[in-house]
RNA sequence: CUGGCCGUAGCGCAGCGGUAGCGCACUUGGUUUGGGACCAAGAGGCCGCCGGUUCGAAUCCGGCCGGCCAGACCA
């Protein structure tokens, strides 16, 4: 490619409303525009990249026997029904309906239609499949935001395993889990593979691959000293208790005006928050229940969520807190409730001579006793863990940090073949529910991961195996002999199966280096008759800001070279 | 959806009652040419939309639309 024809059109200062880095420099180099909230034009730069992706994602895909297809985007309202999810989607799903009044869906994501197609499944000897796409995914945000790290269209490859065992499942799962490592080091992402929670998607395991950036959305705990890693919304630490006394009689106290943990512990000196009990009201699945976990923890939705698993959470508001227990937040206790079900964290689970309200404004417990006081239902653990907890699992200490989640992976179970009838005969002739597997990685979203993670002062520094071009010839001059070796160099590195990029621009050198840079073009040969006075041209690498000269001659053979090696430095053994 | 900020040239911004401006980018000519050149001449605007107030509205008021940020939410 010549850049006199290409259409990059480069900024100097980055559009106002773009927040995040990556947004910034997508922007500046030319690479995206946008048309709307969460929907994106990829200019030819932009697009080139993100093929760049999708083909180590497909080469990764067919390395573990994936096959390729292509699916609608675009599903009738009835695939949905049948799986139950046209109602559980809610507003994330955009629909629309055709002349005939028909509804449709535009496609989150394809386990209905997976699930479809593998009702021509007969026999287990056509198992196991790995079934994948990459294709658009429409999901109405409630905010997209951060350039193409939340967006409401996007390309996605997803994957779906048919298996007949469970055992078979877990092997199809292992493998995606393999590929992915495999991919995100491929990008030059850091990736994380973190215990995930399953939302909305059902089915027992599932695992994210979380890239650390300020930008992201997720937050993960690990443990540096023995690799435990988990997002938070399932993660789990070990607390440290205070020191209860001994079992005390309950007694009411006055605390006027009191209605937080805080101010509670703040007048109160023996009710530190961690001698409180927090009672939450909370409508599960429509069920008002009572959630207890200590004063300075904090409920976990997600965990709720999974633990009970339920379709739907909401806290109460204040007027049904006086509904039902007749104070508002701040007085809730669940001391002699009995008409309403009660959850309560393993963190309380034992306590004694501890402070809650009494469900009476003004007035709180002190000597609650969980056993002998309170009806606890259900323990679970409901606690949402904080950065320097100890380790459940060792004795070293938890770190959170902020990610993008550039992928996920899921064990769904028999969810949607029992949906949707599909069974096969197996070996003693016999129908059986196969398992399913579900997979997904956002392309460019893992694009946006990279430009986040791959930037300096100068601009954009893609790794190779993703860069628009690998290498950007430069001609400084329009003197014939530097542009006839830059012409020469050009011709060359194209016969070599290079991606090179010409700029043959008539523009100054200080130009065309800031926008080289600023597009992050791995590596730059630079032609100009300072050097080639001497046969020689400079050969830079964007990452270290390194240059060497080379000679002239059998250039195009060292570039080459120097490519390759950048590329296999990325690429992990087989 | 709640709260906040913001819509003026491709991008960044100023103007905040008297009819549109600056920098960069763009076009033409000239001088330059190894790190975002200089001079000169140009082109480019439903000042987000609708309504109101006013002799007069980019500017004031109301409504709407859109964008961004935080939260809620979220595979």
């Amino acid at each position: 490619m010549r850049w006199s024809n290409l259409f990059a059109p480069t900024l100097r200062e980055a559009p106002a409303d773009a927040a995040v880095i990556s947004h910034q420099l997508l922007l500046r180099g030319g690479f995206i525009r946008q048309l709307h909230a969460g929907h994106y034009s990829l200019l030819p730069l932009g697009w080139r990249v993100h093929e760049k992706v999708a083909d180590v994602v497909r080469e990764e895909m067919d390395a573990i026997g994936g096959q390729e297809m292509l699916l609608p985007a675009l599903h009738p309202a009835w695939v949905w029904e049948r799986s139950g999810r046209w109602q559980a989607m809610g507003e994330e799903m955009f629909r629309l309906s055709d002349r005939r009044g028909t509804l449709h869906a535009l496609g989150m994501t394809h386990e209905e239609v997976v699930a479809l197609l593998a009702g021509e499944i007969r026999s287990y000897r056509d198992l196991p499949q790995i079934w994948y796409q990459i294709q658009t995914k429409f999901r109405d945000e409630p905010r997209p935001k951060s350039g193409l790290l939340r967006v409401r269209e996007f390309a996605m490859k997803d994957s779906y395993t048919i298996d007949l065992t469970d055992v078979g499942l877990d092997r199809a799962f292992d493998l995606h889990h393999l590929a992915y490592t495999r991919i995100f080091q491929r990008l030059g992402l850091p990736a994380v593979a973190v215990e995930a929670s399953s939302g909305a998607m059902g089915g027992s395991d599932s695992v994210e691959f979380m890239v650390p950036s300020p930008a992201g959305e997720d937050d993960i705990a690990t443990c540096a000293k023995c690799r435990y890693a988990a997002n938070v919304e399932r993660a789990v630490s070990a607390v440290k208790q205070p020191q209860d006394d001994l079992s005390e009689p309950l007694r009411r106290f006055k605390t006027p005006g009191i209605r937080t943990i805080a101010a509670l512990a703040e007048a109160f000196p023996d009710a530190p928050a961690n001698r409180q009990i927090k009672t939450l009201l909370h409508f599960i699945n429509e069920d008002l229940t009572l959630v207890l976990v200590r004063g300075d923890h904090e409920l976990n939705l997600s965990k709720l969520l999974d633990d009970r698993g339920a379709g739907a959470v909401r806290p109460a508001s204040a007027e049904e807190c006086r509904d039902a227990l007749g104070a508002s937040p701040g007085s809730l206790g669940a001391v002699g409730v009995d008409d309403l079900p009660i959850l309560a964290d393993t963190a309380l689970r034992g306590r004694r001579g501890l402070v809650t309200g009494a469900n009476e404004d003004d007035w709180h417990l002190r000597g609650v006793d969980l056993e002998r006081d309170i009806k606890v239902d259900y323990w679970g653990d409901f606690r949402q863990v904080r950065p320097g907890e100890p380790c459940a699992r060792c004795d070293g200490a938890l770190e959170v940090i902020r990610c993008i989640e550039t992928g996920h992976i899921f064990k769904l179970g028999r969810r949607y073949a029992e949906a949707f009838g599909v069974t096969v005969m197996d070996e003693s002739g016999v129908h059986v529910t196969p398992t399913m597997g579900s997979y997904g990685i956002g392309i460019g979203r893992a694009m946006a991961a990279v430009a986040e993670t791959h930037h300096d002062e100068r601009g954009l520094s893609w790794p190779v195996s993703v860069a628009p071009y690998e290498v950007a010839v430069v001609s400084l001059t329009a003197e014939d002999s530097v542009s006839a070796t830059a012409e020469d160099l050009y011709g060359r590195l194209r016969r070599g199966r290079v991606d090179v990029l010409l700029d043959d621009r008539n523009l100054r050198a200080g130009v065309k280096f800031s926008d080289i840079e600023l597009v992050g073009i791995p590596f730059r040969a630079t032609i100009g008759p300072r050097s080639l006075a001497s046969g020689m041209i400079e050969f830079t690498s964007r990452a270290t800001g390194t240059t060497v000269s080379l000679p002239a001659e059998g250039s195009a053979e060292s570039i080459a070279i120097s490519i390759q090696d950048a590329h296999s430095r990325l690429t992990p053994s087989p």
